[in-house]
DNA sequence: GTCTATATGTGGATAGAC
DNA sequence: GTCTATCCACATATAGAC
């Protein structure tokens, strides 16, 4: 088997076989490039060679490191999504023992679902970012399997953010809740994914260069008087 | 050069090249088929033999009739944005002459977009509503070149609403006001186009039977909810 | 682990009979 | 306008030398 994750990157030059590859190896090129082409050209329409070109790696070693171009689409989405997930349910529970039982406000909710994204991308470069970006521009893109993944690891997090979101709207029936949030993460994902396309639309230049920060924050009031919006 | 629209069904069996095609020539079946499975697979990963084979026309007959990949593409497009963004423009017209000079309100503002949508699944079957999920899908792929057409054919509404908005909510930077309004298209097109994947998520089977005027009625709802927001 | 070379399939497009 | 047959580019995947 091989293993999703490198523990760490190593430093270069402390073994014979880096080729001083900028830092990284193989595999994570091949993860970082397959990352953003795939958010700028969808799964299909990216092939192997536009990879392993791109990331100036031998086409083979695709195959090598991966098993197949399925097996990379998986790989590019556990890398992340399992984290920023954890993080996000992470700051959902701090808030809540802050609470001591009292229920958030829906505030608190979307900044912890809408922030933890944000954080994602404070690594080093906008490598985050980028993947959010992808994660939006996956939710309307049924090819592949990838549905399922992101089924299976959004789940407990949907579940765990309605409960909080029930507290703090009681008044709000059940149905109508669950569709606000679908607006909700619709609202976000599309923000994230399509942001050229409407931006060209609008044609907008002044928005052009605000910082993924700032967008939040307005995304974030936009859906929490949303979800608050009188029935 | 072909004609983009045929000017009306003819009847079937009134003239002897018809083969009783069901109702449909095989331009026609070629479109609506094509429209379908964009919407489901996305552009590349659509073959022309997919269609061919789902239409029960030959294959060759893509190439004569559209001339091309991308150009069935267009005409899958231009069939129905213009239509759509006309009526769209003509609804906000007529609201406004209604008010005789006064500001519209959000609301209508909003419905004036939202329910022409609707109306376009009114027409025979539901061939209107696969177009709108068509649509919301392809905002976030930029495969082909599909963008630029929607840019053209979205610059006169947007900038339109744009205007009503402005009036309607004279409090509001035009910066602000342009992020809602993309997140108010964004909410929309993410609906029509991620329903599967969203209900899968939140395993919500109550949501599944809804009708599309419900579901725009809420997102209506929600978007007014959103750009009333408080600064 | 990396590379070349290649097997094998499928894509879009077209030529030419009917 | 419709069909068969085919061309050719490019896709994924693998075999095997290094």
């Amino acid at each position: 088997m091989i293993p999703l994750y490198k523990k760490a990157d190593m430093t270069p030059g402390t073994h014979s076989l880096s080729h001083d590859r900028d830092h990284h190896d193989t595999k994570a090129r091949i993860l970082e490039v397959a990352e953003r082409l795939f958010m700028e050209h969808g799964f299909s329409a990216t092939s192997l060679r536009m990879i392993t070109g791109d990331a100036k790696v031998n086409l083979a070693s695709v195959n090598y490191h991966f098993g197949s171009k399925e097996a990379l689409i998986e790989a590019v989405f556990n890398r992340r999504l399992a984290p920023l997930n954890r993080e996000r349910v992470a700051q959902l529970n701090r808030m809540e023992e802050e609470a001591n039982g009292e229920p958030l406000t829906v505030e608190q909710i979307v900044d912890a679902f809408v922030m933890s994204a944000s954080r994602m991308g404070e690594g080093h470069s906008d490598t985050g970012m980028v993947f959010l970006r992808l994660l939006g521009r996956t939710f309307s893109d049924p090819a592949s399997n990838v549905s399922s993944i992101l089924a299976k690891q959004y789940s407990d997090v949907v579940v765990r953010f309605k409960r909080a979101m029930a507290r703090a709207l009681p008044a709000l029936p059940e149905d109508e809740l669950v569709w606000r949030m679908h607006f909700m993460f619709g609202t976000m994902a599309y923000t994230n994914a399509g942001m050229d396309a409407i931006q060209l639309i609008a044609s907008c230049e002044s928005a052009n260069l605000e910082d993924q920060l700032s967008i939040l924050r307005r995304v974030s009031k936009f859906v929490v008087a949303g979800l608050k919006a009188p029935l």
